[in-house]
DNA sequence: TCATTTATGTTGTAAATCCAACAGAAAGGA
DNA sequence: TCCTTTCTGTTGGATTTACAACATAAATGA
């Protein structure tokens, strides 16, 4: 296998970690293959049962729906080190969305079953492997869920407030800073930029939080 | 233990399809144990991490959050043959939620690290129990996502779009039956349910789907 | 059967959001 | 440094929602 190819499955969450002779065995064992992509070729069609994870090496990848009119809507894109097909792969369902190289790409897929049922003779342990599936899903569920908790907020304060309470608890402080500019926090709670301006000025002229770029505060 | 509390164990999703006395060994092997709760009795607290997930037997646990001001947010209720801590066991995160028993309770627990890791020899094979697992993580971070693209959703007319050609996909036929009456559907999808009944009305007489009751039909 | 409860649809009003446009601040590059 | 671009905050008007109140339909139970 290439090295660099190599050295970007490293840095994968999945495989993260490893020794690079380690790593050429584990993938050797896993019989990981790589695949060369088109722009616009199709990876994983809507409706099919898949039973592999893929792994982006070089290239991008968009994950995409179409809806009752015929629109295609871009869910995400994928790029080197992502991971994708691993909740598709575990649920044993026909995929609801469809993946396709958004331009020239290179994956690299791994059976399932051998990552969740990694074999124990003859080998080098990689029964690590499945703790690390595991945490990985758990990790996006949990992330998920909050989202999910935040989205069910009626108002943009109410949005926020969540928001904001649970990066404090997480960072055990009452300052923090977030991962966003203005924008992608309006994105990410799924409001209007402005209007969340406004909400976050208002609550900073209440007494209720201090902010400064992207550094808040709660104060409680 | 209780052929009874075998029964609903029996029920739940991780244990379904055993016949029981596969099912003692297997728990035997496990070291499962059994508690039980008096009502208000803290089961899980919030920020500490947790090795074990739990089967609700008897009775019923609240999933419970703390906000800002001090309030106690119910997000779920959990009660016979409902799995718990599946997702914050394999994340090895501090838990975000604090799980109260509501009513006088006896709960199962079980390692995780043994449902991930089964052991091989000197019993009966459970490997699948991964498998399982893994699915039930799978399955729900398929339908949280899901759920979390329909919230993102501006307005109420394209969250029922949104969702009711998902559901139309799912079952593969334009005519489906949805498994809530209109307050339900207006809870999954955060609106309100008037002004959601005022937006079918408006999607029926335009053309764009039918609907009896729970039974909907998407015209395209 | 009739009475009661629950579910659903309709409407008007108040509140909140989105959108667009703009201005000042901050950041980045020549 | 100056210029340009990006980011942030502010405001007003159009749109959408939430809320409350009510009427009718359907389901439930005595």
């Amino acid at each position: 296998m290439n090295p660099e190819y190599l050295k970007i499955i490293n840095q994968s969450e999945l495989f993260i970690g490893y020794e690079s002779h380690e790593l050429m065995l584990i993938l050797g064992c896993l019989n990981a293959q790589i695949k060369e992509y088109q722009k616009n070729q199709m990876v994983f069609s809507q409706g099919t049962v898949i039973d592999k994870i893929g792994i982006v090496i070089t290239g991008t990848l968009q994950l995409q729906q179409t809806d009752l009119f015929g629109n295609n809507n871009i869910l995400t894109s994928l790029g080197s080190r992502n991971i994708f097909g691993e909740s598709y792969a575990g649920s044993g369902l026909p995929i609801p969305i469809e993946v396709v190289a958004s331009q020239e790409s290179t994956v690299l897929f791994i059976d399932y079953e051998k990552i969740i049922h990694p074999c124990t003779k003859n080998c080098i342990d990689h029964s690590n492997l499945v703790t690390m599936m595991v945490r990985l899903l758990s990790i996006k569920n949990m992330f998920l869920t909050e989202k999910i908790a935040i989205l069910s907020k009626r108002t943009t304060r109410e949005k926020l407030l969540h928001y904001l309470n649970g990066e404090s608890k997480r960072h055990q402080a009452k300052t923090f800073t977030i991962p966003f500019n203005r924008q992608g926090l309006a994105d990410y709670l799924v409001v209007d930029r402005s209007a969340m301006s406004a909400e976050l000025s208002k609550l900073k002229k209440e007494g209720i939080i201090e902010y400064h770029k992207s550094t808040f505060r709660v104060l409680s």
